[in-house]
RNA sequence: GGGCCCGUAGCUCAGUUGGUUAGAGCGCACGGCUGAUAACCGUGAGGUCGAUGGUUCGAAUCCAUCCGGGCCCA
């Protein structure tokens, strides 16, 4: 109709730049670069510069492979955790790090090279092929990590490839070697003696082997509760029969019922009492039977036996807890020099660990009558020995899964080595380990039980690996004696060349080229020219541990110990335990003051994620489709004190809430488009419903903080997303858009509203900016110039204050009971709409009766103010019967429509209600 | 098998020292609005608090066992 007027055009809709659509995936690599053009983390160090220290120190990644959910979660809670502190005004230094050294590395560089041409490859050339590869995943991993919105110092990341680092590593051996904190001793490792090499557990492939499986009587030579019914020997079953002549005892389980059994040839043997029949029908003894006591496997403990291959030696009766009763006897040969539960539980009893067999797998001397002989060799001949001999009870084959050596395919031995340890004891580390413990802040709370049990059980810590890629240990042997020659001048020297040269010159030089010309073998008096460096590197936990020295001593901002180092649970016996013995180790004091752990990332079913299981979800593809901000938001939003979930629906569930949030910064900035400070209006002067949200904003703000600073984030989102959705969106913003659309557009009425506005978005954009970290820049960027200042970057803007008025706590208290009320009213007018009496909320007009306490709150803010904030065109209050439950009638409004605000009222003239004729005459 | 943990609506979380019919938001269903519009508002239906047994006048909350899951060992 051409006579009617447009009113719209005189409203104050909102207008804003700020797209609903997020299409975060296109627009973040833009804020990359502005952040990147500005050098925002600089200027928030140079910001900052005066503040308190807070050091998260960073726990270096293994450099290979692309990031995955975990180490993408890990480095998300860390960014807003730094940014959170330097908005607070802590100078907050964030040197991302990475784990370049290792086995993974040179596992791979000799695949990608081939059997062939590793046997020809150098060991500098090698180790040269592993610093590319590990420098190529550093920058695949650095651009991943940024793409997430990471700030800090990636251009100078610390990597323990580094010379400086190396050195470190050196440093702190230094120390705790003259400590006598580390000594040589051995150990047993899989062993191929066809590569005489070390193999890590990732090089070795299980496969099918046919074994002997054979039984021995070792005969007793102390008295036994069976001895009056025959010969006894205790009855063990081994499918590794080459492994005898190294026998130090016999391993029983504690709590077992052990029996004698008498055989046809009258001899009695011991073995756990429930495997008698099973073990009768493998022997095929055809008569047999029980004879004696039955006795618990720790009362036959002490007791000895006639070692099975050597004369006139013995071994003795111990108990373990890895005794199983499901296959063999219940009584387990063990020779600690073959295999990890018998060196385990020869350590805790302090026996020997013979170790016969050499490098390319014969027998020594120690052999004994197989001496010289081939290990494989020997078994078919240790057999028929001990057939001859009559202790061999049974012989048999068995097919089982059996280690073999990646490279060349042959089965591989358990086999004894030189390594070196660090000591738990002998300079009291554990004890001090455990103290330090106890001076940290563990969070979660249970965290500190965790490391308590792994500290305190742990065995000595073997720190030697016989692998390429790593920092070498650092000492050196005296070809002529033998003796291990390491004193302070020698690792002094030695850090010096790795700072200049790196470790790699360790494997080029020789000694006398770096150590000085008067270093002697203590022993013999050899020269330096007699020294040979050891070959074997430092384990790459040690590496890791020492970044406390490497990192935060060698660095100018940073300092040891760090305020806080977080990463995930796994970390308990990795990198927190070695960067805590280390430190303690050569500093007497933990490393960090405050330790965080969190869970691991698992599926929406709380299952690990796998690719057989296909429930894999890549940070990468979650980037590209919804953008960082939805990755961060997510993190926000767990629980990280237990497992952290991710599945398609949590992602799909996060992403609608980031579009709430989104939206409710988009109708902030659309409704403060044209304010300034200097519209705003005074506290004093505000309506009440005013006052009331800046009372709801000062109690988020704090509550707020108060979730950041018990690194509670999930509470932060958790606040912040209910503040949007209840206190904001349902409530405060619902209410105020007549009065910001159709009151003039400087009455003060608007201007209030505008104020608090403007007060909530400024406050909002950086409570969230350390985890919408994208998201909050694009709204400080598009903010009125005016209300923002001159600060470049949100990240920059510092952290909000919102003063609580005099009269914050009694809002609090009526607005309670309005609030109530307004409850019982949305009900009221849902069933009048379903009854067809009205359409929107402003189609109608309430009756409340309410008792004398509730009508009095509801009096007091006035019948008119009660329409407003039930958005309804009047409100009559009358007398209500005594105390319950207010009631809410709902009719139609009175009046008609008034075409510009769509209220019910008596209409003007002009066809408008009193308020719009106002406004649109000084319109002109 | 051992150590440290976890298990409240489809999802993410609240549930204070054990105490009335276990809460919130989202999602879902239904409705409203069409001046936050691939938005916004409202109403409603969803839970034997992993299971079982015990302690107690009373347990999601304490104890035991079991089931399921995670990390680290073996």
């Amino acid at each position: 109709m051409a006579d009617k007027p447009d009113y719209k055009s005189t409203m104050n809709l909102p207008q804003t730049d700020f797209p609903m659509r997020a299409s975060l995936a296109q627009r973040e690599p833009a804020w990359l670069k502005f952040w990147e053009d500005i050098d925002v983390y600089g200027q928030v160090l140079d910001a900052t510069r005066d503040g308190e220290l807070f050091v998260l120190h960073d726990g270096p990644p293994y450099a290979n492979g692309h990031i995955h959910m975990g180490t993408a979660y890990n480095k998300v809670l860390k960014d807003l955790i730094v940014k959170y502190k330097s908005m607070r005004g802590f100078f907050a230094p964030y040197v991302p790090g990475w784990d370049c050294h290792g086995q993974p590395i040179e596992h791979q560089v000799e695949k990608n090279l081939g059997a062939g041409k590793m046997a020809e490859i150098s060991q500098a050339d090698l180790r040269a092929l592993c610093r590319e590869y590990a420098l190529e995943f550093v920058d695949v991993q650095r651009e991943e990590f940024k793409r997430l919105g990471v700030r800090g110092d990636w251009d100078d990341p610390y990597l323990t490839l580094a010379h400086e680092y190396e050195a470190g590593n050196v440093e702190i051996f230094k120390k705790m070697y003259l400590d006598g904190a580390i000594y040589k001793g051995a150990k047993p490792i899989h062993w191929c003696i066809r590569c005489h090499t070390a193999l890590a557990e990732a090089e070795i492939e299980y496969g099918d082997e046919t074994s002997e499986s054979i039984y021995v009587a070792f005969a007793f030579t102390d008295q036994t509760p069976w001895d009056a019914f025959g010969p006894t020997s205790v009855l063990i079953w081994t499918t590794t029969p080459w492994t005898l002549p190294a026998n130090v005892a016999v391993t029983l389980a504690d709590d077992a019922e052990y029996a004698g059994v008498k055989l046809d040839d009258g001899r009695v043997v011991v073995l756990a009492e429930a495997l008698v029949p099973a073990v009768a029908e493998v022997a095929g003894w055809s008569g047999y039977e029980t004879v004696g006591p039955r006795v618990k496997g720790r009362d036959l403990a002490g007791l000895h036996y006639a070692q099975p291959i050597h004369d006139g030696v013995t071994g003795v009766i111990i108990t373990g807890e890895h005794v199983e009763l499901s296959t063999g006897t219940g009584a387990v040969h063990t020779a600690p020099g073959h295999g990890e539960e018998d060196y385990l539980v020869g350590v805790k009893f302090g026996l020997p660990m013979p170790m016969p067999v050499t490098d390319d797998g014969t027998f020594d001397a120690g052999g004994g009558p197989f001496a010289g002989m081939n290990v494989w060799d020997a078994n078919p001949k240790i057999i028929e020995w001990l057939g001859e001999r009559g202790t061999l009870a049974a012989s048999t084959t068995i097919a089982h899964s059996y280690p073999h050596c990646w490279r060349c395919k042959q089965p591989v031995i358990f086999r004894a080595t030189e390594q070196w340890f660090v000591s738990m004891e002998n300079t009291g580390l554990r004890e001090h380990a455990m103290r330090a413990i106890g001076e940290v802040e563990w969070v979660p709370g249970w965290s500190v039980n965790r490391i308590s049990a792994m500290v305190g059980d742990r065995p000595d810590w073997c720190i030697s690996r016989q692998r390429a890629w790593g920092v070498p240990i650092p000492v050196f042997t005296c070809t002529k004696c033998g003796e291990t020659v390491a004193t302070a001048e020698t690792f002094d020297a030695v850090i010096a060349l790795f700072k200049t040269e790196g470790a790699d010159a360790w494997f080029t030089k020789r000694p006398e080229e770096y150590l000085p010309g008067d270093t002697t073998c203590g022993r013999c008096g050899a020269g330096v020219a007699d020294l040979k460096p050891e070959d074997d590197i430092v384990d790459v936990w040690w590496e890791s541990g020492v970044s406390h020295t490497s990192v935060l001593e060698a660095r100018e901002n940073l300092h040891r110990p760090a305020e806080l180092y977080l990463e995930g649970s796994d970390q308990h016996r990795g990198w927190f335990q070695s960067s805590l013995l280390t430190s303690v180790g050569a500093y007497d004091a933990a490393p960090f003051q405050t330790v965080l752990t969190h869970g691991f990332i698992v599926d929406g079913d709380g299952r690990k994620m796998s690719k057989s299981l296909g429930n894999v979800i890549s940070p990468l593809d979650v980037i590209a489709k919804s953008g960082a901000d939805i990755i961060r938001l997510w993190v926000a939003s767990a629980d990280y004190g237990q497992d952290v979930s991710v599945s398609d629906e949590i992602l799909e569930r996060t992403s609608e809430a980031y579009r709430r949030i989104r939206n409710t910064f988009r109708f902030l900035l659309g409704n403060v488009h044209d304010f300034t400070p200097a519209d705003g209006v005074a506290y004093g002067e505000l309506p009440e419903l005013d006052r009331y949200a800046l009372a709801t904003l000062a109690d988020l703000v704090e509550r707020v903080t108060r979730a950041y600073d018990e690194w509670r984030y999930h509470a932060v989102y958790r606040a912040v997303y209910d503040y949007c959705v209840t206190d904001l969106s349902s409530f405060y913003l619902d209410v105020l858009k007549d009065r910001l659309y159709a009151d003039g557009a400087a009455s003060h009425s608007r201007r209030s509203a505008q104020t608090v506005l403007a007060a909530v978005l400024d406050a909002l954009v950086r409570l969230v900016a350390p985890i919408l970290t994208f998201t909050a820049e694009e709204v400080w960027q598009i903010m009125p110039a005016a209300l923002r200042g001159d600060v470049a970057s949100v990240q920059l803007a510092g952290w909000p204050e919102v003063a609580r008025g005099a009269d914050a706590e009694a809002l609090r208290d009526a607005y309670a009971g309005v609030l109530a009320v307004r409850e019982a009213v949305t009900k009221e007018l849902e069933t009048a709409r379903g009854a067809g009496v009205i359409g929107k909320s402003q189609e109608a007009r309430l009756v409340i009766e309410a008792d004398e306490s509730t009508r009095a709150v509801l009096a007091a803010r006035g019948e008119e103010s009660l329409a407003e904030l039930f958005i309804v065109s009047a409100v009559e209050l009358v007398p209500g019967e005594a105390a319950g439950a207010p009631v809410v009638r709902v009719m139609a409004a009175e009046g008609e429509k008034c075409p510009r605000c769509w209220n019910l009222r008596s209409l003007g003239e002009d066809g408008l209600c009193g308020r719009c004729s106002g406004v649109v005459r000084d319109l002109g």
